[in-house]
DNA sequence: GATGGATTTGACCAAGCGGTCAATTCTCGT
DNA sequence: ACGAGAATTGACCGCTTGGTCAAATCCATC
């Protein structure tokens, strides 16, 4: 998550931490508003309430703290990605999953966004993570839903493009929130209508895929 | 779709018309990739092939040519959402309107992510479209499904969110080409697997609503 | 209270930005 | 062939950008 701090001594004090943490969350927040290339450190500085050359005391440069802030977003979304595997039943694994993931987009929409974003712009930072990481745990899942299809208990489908409903259709209430917001007469949604979007969403999904 | 072009001359020479869609063109292509703040008038230029200063001289600014480009997109969404209106019954409406929004982010994948990069800085130029032409397309839409749920045509939703999952699946395949491409082992998608992944969504939405 | 590294910050810089402008060239009706 | 408006473009401008730097301040240890 954090990369590693400017000079030696590996002891890290209370206040450092602190101050970092401050400007990594105004980047989260820039950088999901405007992009990577729309950001700028000196707006980054000032959400954080420091001096724009105290951010390049803690980050170098403004793509390692772009590369810091990318970093915590994909070891949240393997996190959310893993209560796939806690269940053998379809149903129960996939309900639970399409839970996970519609909360995450609910509790940290910023890292969805930042990852639209990087996405959008050709993935330079996170392609590798794509190819890598992300591709083996795309082939394992598939290779579970292939056994269930295989046992008649999922219809058959091509898995992978039931994963990118999944992925689609939760992170939009991420990425797409002003417009979700403007189609709602300008305010966010509640608490109630979420959980009115989530239960449809679980139960749309299923129904698409139980037989 | 344009804008006033720069002075008088109501009859518009061809070759000026040529030059715009050059320019225009290779907008949409930088705006695409590096979203408004990120693009460049300079980078636009380059890939018209034109120097940057003939560019000012048929959008005066570069926000100008960025209206110009999203009026465009907002034409053509309009368009596919016309297809909904086709059909009185609820399996083929549902499937025709899919199928369109699935074939538009194949033929214009750009314009797709304009949209989302537009609404991931907040929708300042779009934000009016939003609020008041799709918001009362919804509006009628949500009308003929309530009308399909009460006669028992469809099983009981909210409306809203199930064109939620219509919009984010079918516009992931253009927002997240590069995340599907690394997923592919680097190539996009082929005709034939995108027809799959066509007629699997079209599918599973269908099978989410149909009781 | 002296020392030395950690931290803070105003001032600064080269590069890139959107946009302007005047000088030039092109085009076409007469 | 010539005049006038359309179109072209290199040079330029003020401003913002990411990043640097040296001087000042803080603070734990002795």
């Amino acid at each position: 998550m954090t990369l590693t701090p400017p000079p030696q001594r590996p002891a890290r004090s209370a206040g450092r931490e602190l101050k970092e943490k401050g400007l990594f969350e105004a980047a989260r927040s820039v950088f999901a508003e405007e992009g990577f290339k729309g950001a700028t450190t000196a707006e980054i500085a000032r959400r954080a309430g420091v001096p724009k050359a105290n951010l390049h005391y803690y980050f170098p440069t403004k793509e390692a703290l772009y590369r810091a802030v990318t970093e915590e977003i994909l070891s949240d979304w393997l996190a959310a990605a893993s209560s796939f595997d806690e269940n053998d039943d379809p149903k129960q694994a996939i309900s639970t999953y399409v839970a996970a993931k519609m909360d995450l987009a609910r509790a940290d929409p910023l890292g969805s966004r930042i990852w639209a974003s990087e996405i959008l712009r050709g993935a330079p930072v996170i392609k590798d993570f794509l190819e890598t990481t992300l591709a083996e745990w795309l082939a394992s899942r598939e290779a579970i839903m292939r056994r269930w299809i295989a046992a008649g208990k999922i219809r058959s489908l091509e898995p992978r493009y039931f994963f990118y409903m999944i992925w689609a259709t939760t992170q939009h209430y991420a990425d797409f929130e002003d417009q979700i917001k403007a189609l709602n007469g300008g305010a966010p949604l509640s608490d109630e209508q979420f959980q009115k979007a989530k239960a449809q969403a679980i139960d749309a999904i299923l129904n698409g895929v139980m037989p």
